[in-house]
DNA sequence: GCTGAAATCGCCTAACG
DNA sequence: CGTTAGGCGATTTCAGC
């Protein structure tokens, strides 16, 4: 069911496409090796299937006045399925978080969060966040500055992967 | 020099150009209320001034057997700037590590990292993370599921915030 | 069954008003 | 910014392996 089902050429039209979503078809075609017509069939088929979510342009958040990210340390006072599903529900609600994952550890959902500037978030943090039913603690970390911010998969890894299996 | 140099139009670009990467000009004219041509001008113009960074499918890592998400945080030994720049070169080549931020706080980078199982993540841990010259703590946790990974900016926030203004 | 070739249709993208 | 217009890509159809 993984990705045992995309032959090599898949897996190039997946990687290329994540390098670069607007590709023509012809280009992506050229790239990979075959015509037209079959790869976009392969694309729209890779669409259907899931193994393509969309296709996005990435804006840059500083450029428009987004100038603070921060990372928060969310902990629940209940962690009972319907609670735990309840402040993810909520922070689905909230624009200014873009990412909320749940973790195993001391802690229970990590937030990444954007806003335009300090007093913006901390207004959030403190009349939202932390003020959400069944949230006890809340622990937030600046970012200083970006490192690496890669989107997507890293299509060596999986091709090194394949390769010992094959 | 932020978005006060963005007009409604472009504003409204960069949102569907955010949701839907890959729409035709055509139709991104059609719902911005312009013609073709100064529509594509327009994002020219936002691609060339940094605003759009580029265009990326969103593939999904599970289908692809990317079936494990951690986050680590790291403590170096030394912050000097020279230490923590190497560290951040290390990270970039990484290709495990898909992001890597530098926080304030206790600890001093954040890195998110993606592999197809745990065991490659945990072999990459100790070989290659903590073993890393400079590394001086690392406290990893997994993602038990993910609730929300919106990409982007929300416009919603901005436009509000605008509307403040205007 | 999937690929490639041909043909149609629609889009991209210049030049001009 | 809109209109026009020519060239190119997208997408269906059909034939071949």
């Amino acid at each position: 069911m993984p990705a045992t089902r995309l032959d090599p050429i898949d897996r190039k039209i997946l990687a290329e496409l994540q390098a670069d979503g607007r590709m023509t078809n012809v280009e992506l075609a050229r790239r990979v090796g075959i015509s037209a017509p079959p790869c976009l069939r392969r694309v729209r088929t890779l669409e259907e299937a899931g193994f393509i979510r969309g296709y996005h342009a990435d804006v840059d958040p500083r450029e428009l006045g987004f100038e603070v990210q921060v990372f928060a340390m969310v902990g629940l006072q209940s962690q009972a399925e319907a609670d735990l599903s309840a402040f993810e529900e909520r922070c689905r609600n909230w624009p200014l978080v873009r990412e909320c994952h749940m973790l195993n550890g001391e802690v229970d959902f990590i937030l990444k969060c954007i806003a335009p500037d300090l007093s913006t978030f901390q207004q959030f943090l403190t009349s939202e966040l932390t003020a959400a039913e069944n949230v006890g603690s809340v622990k937030t970390s600046l970012v200083i500055r970006g490192a690496k911010d890669e989107p997507g998969v890293p299509f060596d890894v999986l091709e090194a992967r394949l390769g010992q299996t094959a």
